[in-house]
DNA sequence: CGCTATTAAGAGTAATATTCTCACAAATAG
DNA sequence: CTATTTGTGAGAATATTACTCTTAATAGCG
């Protein structure tokens, strides 16, 4: 199907809601999900990926909750997609060349590879920011 | 995950398989799964769409079989993977603008769908003679 | 200090989609 | 009419996605 799952929609829509309003404070999660309709649990699954690359800053606790770690306008699109959904990788053999038994005589090799380019060049291009307009 | 599925990649080499033996002959389904190593009766399914989008030709009976309906050169593989896999959409919404209930406020439309058509771009932009080089 | 309210983190479960199998039906050449 | 080959429908197995419930950390307050 070549689709973008739940985890990368409701990500996205998680992080531009902080850019809107990231005015340096806290954020819970819970506000989050209730404002951009998106189901708690999940939603607090989705922040783990974006901690560990460095998107989201969290902090536990009494007026804890998550905030941007970098400006909107140092995050790419494609950071926060890759941190969510794993590294683009349209086919598997462009992860793990292993992956293609048939290797060089296969074909399409190339051709994924230069579709996944430029469908990364113009996630790359875009920043958080971007998105607000 | 964003990843073509098995369908789309044992279909590709299917087609591709033709393109390689396409001496005018007929090709049993049989042949193919044995030759390209895919499981038989899932094949035998993958050609049901590419019989009804016009890029297969197929005849039952003694001596029947499956071959290209067009000369290789006039089918892109955009044609092939969207017969296999359903029509590029990156993500709901560029499919059907009713699935987003954010709409004009979404913010990611127009990135996706700028994503998507750099990718479709690339995959109509090779027929199924530049997959055999 | 220790309790409590609040919040994120982690483990575990349910739903859905994909991949594959099997059994049989329909067509066709000889 | 028979051997061969594609077509079709039901459905099992597996993988992925989506969601829920429990646990751990933190700050503030008496």
């Amino acid at each position: 199907m070549i689709r973008l799952t739940k985890a990368g929609e409701y990500g996205l829509r998680a992080v531009r809601y902080l850019v809107e309003n990231g005015d340096e404070s806290r954020i819970s999660i819970g506000d989050i999900s209730e404002n951009k309709k998106i189901p708690e649990p999940f939603l607090r699954k989705l922040f783990k990926p974006l901690v560990q690359h460095g998107i989201i800053n969290s902090t536990r606790g009494v007026s804890g909750g998550v905030r941007l770690a970098r400006k909107p306008e140092e995050i790419t699109v494609l950071e926060v997609v890759e941190a969510l959904e794993g590294p683009l990788a349209l086919n598997e053999c462009l992860l793990d060349d292993a992956a293609c038994e048939f290797l060089s005589e296969c074909g399409m090799h190339d051709v994924w590879e230069e579709a996944q380019a430029a469908m990364a060049k113009v996630l790359r291009s875009k920043n958080l920011n971007d998105l607000t307009l």
